[in-house]
DNA sequence: GAAAATATTGAAAACGATTGCATAATCAGC
DNA sequence: GCTGATTATGCAATCGTTTTCAATATTTTC
């Protein structure tokens, strides 16, 4: 015998499998002894709601895409943990699809809403083409996570990164540097722009300017690479503000080779407080982002939209928390 | 006018559903004229055959589910690209699930599969009791990714642990040194087991004792702690091996702090070779693992027993290969 | 040219649930 | 005890495919 469905409890509890339908989704409108009735002969055979034929009737999948665009390494897995457990306290399973260099991305995305493979879709990173197109023409529900998308009605969830990198000039500003630097991250993403926005607004209002400002990427080697060229500055900056902790990881390490300390001949700051911030040497002053709250928030913003895909849902900013440890310090003189 | 389905195409090319179906699936056995025509209408009304109803008819779900019962940190993403890649090339789904304190595993589990929500199962990290009971009782496809599952009738996909141990072992004695002290990973996971073990075999077989064991776990703060340990030891090892890179850079960090030199006061070995490995300073020497290479065996494993659940599937042991970097050297004398 | 074999197709029954509509049962009020 | 309003239930259609079985059309063989 296989796995008992609802026709079997329906002719156990001497009903229709209708009444056995209505028992399970709707407990309230049927008679309470008829309804004990069902339950029993539910537990009695251990029937299971099957989801397949569910979904087909309902159309719908109870499922959500995570999109991911990204290099998977940074936050990735901490937000997807977010994600998961809020998606899956909602009854939503989690579909993972990384579409980075596939070209007919919008096509296989749109397939999937419309087939029901997923009843909405998350997006990891930046934008392209194709997914404008897309939602330009259909409404279907998505919302973006760490990264703005660009001019797209797709409501996104970040880290306020305006206010965190003023944050940290302030504290470098507060410690007595004059000499800034900022190696910037991705600056095709909105989340490298604003963290370079902030750092000059910041840094204006003091009426200074930016000493150097070294157009990098979202990784370790970038901070290597930005450390080779910070050796070969004439007028070096006192404290640089890397867009990342990987970067800070990759300046600082590649500096300590030649020699050169921090915080004593340059301070140091970095961006996400990853586990080893705190675990290194120097111990990396940062910016925490609430990465299991980003994903959080993102499937409460994506649920909405499912439920009502005209509403009008506003972008989310949390905020991160300047985190100061050893990395940084009063400039040498 | 909604998407159009298998009917609409039947219709508007003169045949009946069946043969569009025939024409999709085996197109071999359907007559190459009405095929044309059958396929000039899909392309004209744009059909795309729907997954829920396929599915319910076929009782597969197209989709893996990757279980999570680890800290999500260490490979995971990596690894689950490997996983996505794979998977989506045979034309699979990727589902995640993160059920690491829920004591209904097991049941939900088998619920999944029972229910066509997904095919197989990968499931990452170590074992847990409910998951034995449910797969001794009902034959279901899975294979274990990084760790053994214990006595359990489950294949797996690991890195040769014991093989990588050793050859950090004789790094260290060919660089002439004899006190040698490990700092192990979570021993009840089969990894850890399987590290310390490599590295007491090869230690013995040069008629050497282990000078230090500490019993840590897969993280930074562990390294920290055995940084404590160690500075209190009395008689201490000249090279330490720590059971993964973040432990090792806990622990190194932890030294400098207290102007602890490594390698000139103690060598230092990691384990995975994270992107930060070769930028720290010092460098790490340590085993590269074959991470995304895990993620695509580990689908091909479990493909193989979906097509065949009675297959009898051999754990695959990849290779790690030891990097040598600068945190290794010489006993200071 | 007829019989037998083969190649194509269609009708209809699954797969497992949900739900609009209609009917039967219950109940309140007089 | 009768009418009308409620409350519970059942019937049957539907979601979109696939597949068995039977029927028809086409060849092949003698």
């Amino acid at each position: 015998m296989s796995t008992p469905k609802l026709t079997d409890v329906a002719r156990l509890a001497g009903v229709s499998p209708a009444t056995v339908s209505r028992a399970i989704n709707q407990p309230a409108i049927v008679n309470a002894k008829t309804l004990e009735r069902i339950q029993q002969a539910i537990q009695q055979i251990g029937y299971e709601t099957n989801t397949a034929g569910r979904n087909l009737r309902l159309r719908r999948s109870d499922a959500l895409l995570v999109m991911i665009s990204d290099a998977p390494s940074r936050f990735f897995s901490q937000i997807l943990m977010g994600v998961e457990a809020e998606a899956s306290e909602a009854g939503y399973n989690v579909l993972v699809s990384n579409t980075q260099d596939n070209p007919e991305r919008g096509r296989r995305l749109y397939a999937s809403i419309q087939q029901s493979l997923a009843d909405g879709i998350l997006t990891f990173g930046g934008h392209n083409q194709e997914l404008g197109d897309l939602i330009r023409n259909h409404p279907i529900p998505i919302v973006g996570v760490n990264e703005h998308l660009e001019d797209l009605p797709v409501p996104v969830t970040t880290v306020n990164n305006l206010d965190a990198s003023r944050a940290i000039v302030r504290h470098l500003l507060e410690l007595g540097h004059r000499k800034i630097g900022h190696v910037t991250g991705t600056t095709t993403l909105s989340s490298g722009r604003d963290r370079l926005e902030g750092f000059l607004s910041e840094l204006q209002q003091a009426g200074l300017a930016p000493t150097w400002i070294c157009n990098k990427h979202y990784n370790v080697e970038s901070g290597r690479e930005a450390a080779e060229e910070w050796l070969h500055l004439t007028d070096r900056p006192t404290a640089v503000f890397c867009s990342c902790d990987e970067t800070a990881f990759g300046f600082i390490a590649a500096l300590q080779r030649k020699g050169v300390q921090v915080p004593a001949d340059v301070s140091v700051v970095g961006f996400d407080d990853i586990p080893l911030a705190d675990h290194y040497c120097p111990a990396l002053t940062t910016i925490r982002q609430p990465q299991r709250e980003l994903g959080v928030t993102a499937v409460r913003m994506l649920l909405e939209r499912i439920h009502d895909v005209e509403a009008d849902i506003p972008n989310q900013r949390l905020s991160g928390e300047l985190i100061v440890r050893e990395s940084t310090g009063p400039p040498a003189n």
